[in-house]
DNA sequence: AGCTCGCAATCATCCGATGTTAAATGTCCG
DNA sequence: CGGACATTTAACATCGGATGATTGCGAGCT
C-alpha cells in the first residue's frame, strides 16, 4: 500500500514533504484509546511498523546477520497486535530484507539480497537526511545504463501522445519556478520517456527512478545552484531527438543529461555547505 | 465453515519430510553456496495461497481492475485461517499486484504497477507452461541493455576472484552434460558477471536474471537443440575480454551472447510442441 | 565421550470479537 | 422535487489468547 504513486490508498501523502516525522507513535505507553477527538490521517499501524523497521535495517542500525527482536517484543515496542507485526515482517521478507525461520528468529539478510529496485526499499535507503553516497552513485550508474537505452527505444517507438507528454514535461521544466515544480517536471520527463519505450519491464523502473530523482534533487540542489537550469538544454535535445525519431541522438543526449547529474553528485564531496553527517553509522537515533 | 478443528491440515501436498534436503542443482562447487530463499525450504500454507493468487493474477485469470473475493471467501477456498490470507495478500500488495482498500475490496492493479523485477512476480509470470512471449522478449530487451554494460563494468572492476568465478562457470558450461547442469552453469556465468561489477544495484538483478534464464531455457532449448552449444564461444570471448580488462570487447561479446539468445527466442514462434494457438490477448506493450 | 531425547524459544496458524472506513442508501426538511 | 445529512453495511484492520510445529541446545543416558 505504500508503493503507489497515483493511487494513494489511505490518502496518506507522505512522500514529497520530508518533514521530520519523528512522531512518537511507537512509544510503549500503549494506551489503546488513541481515539482522541481528532481524526488525523492515521498512517496505519502496519505502515508505521513496516517503515520503522525498514529504515532501521536500511540504515544498518540493525546490521545484516543480526536477528531482530521476537514478535512479542515488537508487539510491545510498537504497541500493536501480533498480526500487525507479522504482516509487517511478511512484507519485509517479501522485499528480501529479512529471512524468518521458525526457531531462529527473523534475521537481517545482507544487502545483496534486498530488492534494491523496490520503491519502498529505495525510499528507506535513500530517504534519509544524508543518503549513502556510494549507493547514490551506484544508482546513478544504473540510470546511465538504463535511461540512454530507454531514450533510444523511445525515439523508435514513441507515439504521438508519448511525444506530447515528453514535450509537455520539458516545458514544465523550463517554466518551473521553485524546487518542487522543478522536481516534479524532471520526474515527469524521465518517466514519460520510460513509458514511451512501451516495454513493461522498463516501465517497472518508474518507481525507482521516481524515488531516486527525489534523492538526487535533495543532494545536488543545495550544492550547485545552477545545476538544474544547466541541464535543461540536454533535456531539450533529448526530447527533440525522440521527436525526430533519431535513436542515436536521443541516446547521446540522455547520456549528457545523466553525465551532468553524475558530475554534480560526485563533486558534492567538497563544495558542500553541510559538514555534518560525515561519519556514517553512528547516528544518534537509536531506540532500545 | 472449515471442516473442523482437526489438525488434518496436511490435506495439502505438504511433504512432512524434515530430512530431505534440496540438493543437486548446484553442480559447481564455487565455494559459494547458492543461498536459497526461505521459500524453497518448505511450501507452507501462506506460500500456497500466495503463489496460487499470484499466478492467477499474473495469468490474468483475475484481470486487472477486478476485485478478488473478500477475505472470508478466500479463507474458505483455501481452508486456511484469516491471518494466512491476510499475510498472503499483504505480500501481493507489497509487490504491487493488488491495492487493498477498506470497504472496496482488494483489486488487481494494472501490470504497469507490478514489480516486474521481483523474483516471485517474474516466476508467476514466466513460470507457467506457456510464458507470455511478448513479456519474455521485453525482458530480453532489458537484458540486452543491462548485461553488456555490466560486462563492460566487470572488465574494469573484476577482482581476481571474480575472474576465477567467471572462468569456472565458463568451464562448467563447456563441461555440462545435461540441461540441468547447462542451465546452472549459464546462470552462474551471468550472475558472476553481475557480481563482478561491484555495483549493489546491478547485483539486485540477480534474482531476475536467474528466473529469466530458467524460462529462456525452457522456451529455447526444445526448439533449437544446438543453441546452447553455439553460444558457448560468445560466452568464452566475453570471459576472455573481462580477463583482459577490455571493456569494449566485453560489451560487444556480451551483446553477441544475448543476440543469439534473442534470435532463438524470436524464431521459436513455430516448430514448437505447443498446442495452443490462441493469440491470448496481446496486451498493451504497444499502446497505452 | 558420544549420542539421544526433551525442553523451551520462536515462528505459524487459527479463531472470534470489535473497530474503522467509505460507498450506498434512505430520510427529512426547505 | 431535490439536496444535505443520517444510517446501514460490506469490507478490511486490529486485537489477543490458544495451540501447533520446528529446532537449537543442553541435560542425561549408555
Amino acid at each position: 500500500m505504500i508503493a503507489s504513486s497515483t493511487k494513494s490508498v489511505y490518502g496518506l501523502n507522505i512522500p514529497a514533504s520530508p518533514k521530520s516525522r519523528r512522531s512518537g507513535v511507537n512509544g510503549l505507553s500503549s494506551a489503546k484509546r488513541v481515539k482522541s477527538s481528532e481524526k488525523r490521517l492515521k498512517p496505519g499501524r502496519i505502515h508505521v511498523v513496516l517503515t520503522t523497521l525498514g529504515r532501521e535495517i536500511a540504515q544498518e542500525i540493525i546490521p545484516a546477520g543480526a536477528v531482530l527482536p521476537p514478535e512479542n517484543e515488537l508487539e510491545a515496542r510498537f504497541g500493536v497486535g501480533r498480526g500487525v507485526v507479522r504482516e509487517a515482517i511478511k512484507m519485509l521478507s517479501g522485499k528480501g530484507l529479512v529471512s524468518v525461520r521458525p526457531r531462529h528468529g527473523t534475521r537481517v539478510l545482507p544487502r545483496r539480497d534486498w530488492s534494491l529496485l523496490d520503491r519502498d526499499v529505495l525510499n528507506w535507503l535513500v530517504g534519509e537526511d544524508q543518503p549513502d553516497r556510494e549507493l547514490l552513485l551506484a544508482i546513478q550508474e544504473v540510470r546511465s545504463i538504463i535511461e540512454p537505452a530507454a531514450a533510444a527505444l523511445a525515439a523508435t517507438r514513441a507515439t504521438k501522445q508519448d511525444r506530447q507528454r515528453i514535450n509537455a514535461a520539458l516545458m514544465a521544466m523550463e517554466a518551473s519556478g521553485n524546487q518542487a515544480t522543478a522536481t516534479a517536471a524532471d520526474k515527469a520527463f524521465h518517466l514519460a520517456i520510460l513509458d514511451a519505450t512501451h516495454n513493461p519491464v522498463l516501465q517497472g523502473f518508474r518507481g525507482a527512478i521516481d524515488t531516486i530523482l527525489s534523492a538526487v534533487f535533495v543532494v545536488a540542489v543545495d550544492s550547485v545552484a545552477g545545476w538544474f537550469e544547466d541541464n535543461i538544454p540536454n533535456h531539450a535535445s533529448t526530447a527533440r531527438a525522440i521527436d525526430e525519431g533519431d535513436a542515436t541522438k536521443a541516446r547521446k543526449a540522455m547520456e549528457r543529461v545523466l553525465g551532468l547529474t553524475h558530475s554534480q553528485l560526485s563533486k558534492k564531496r567538497v563544495g558542500a555547505v553541510r559538514r555534518d553527517a560525515e561519519p556514517r553509522g553512528s547516528r544518534s537515533l537509536r531506540q532500545t
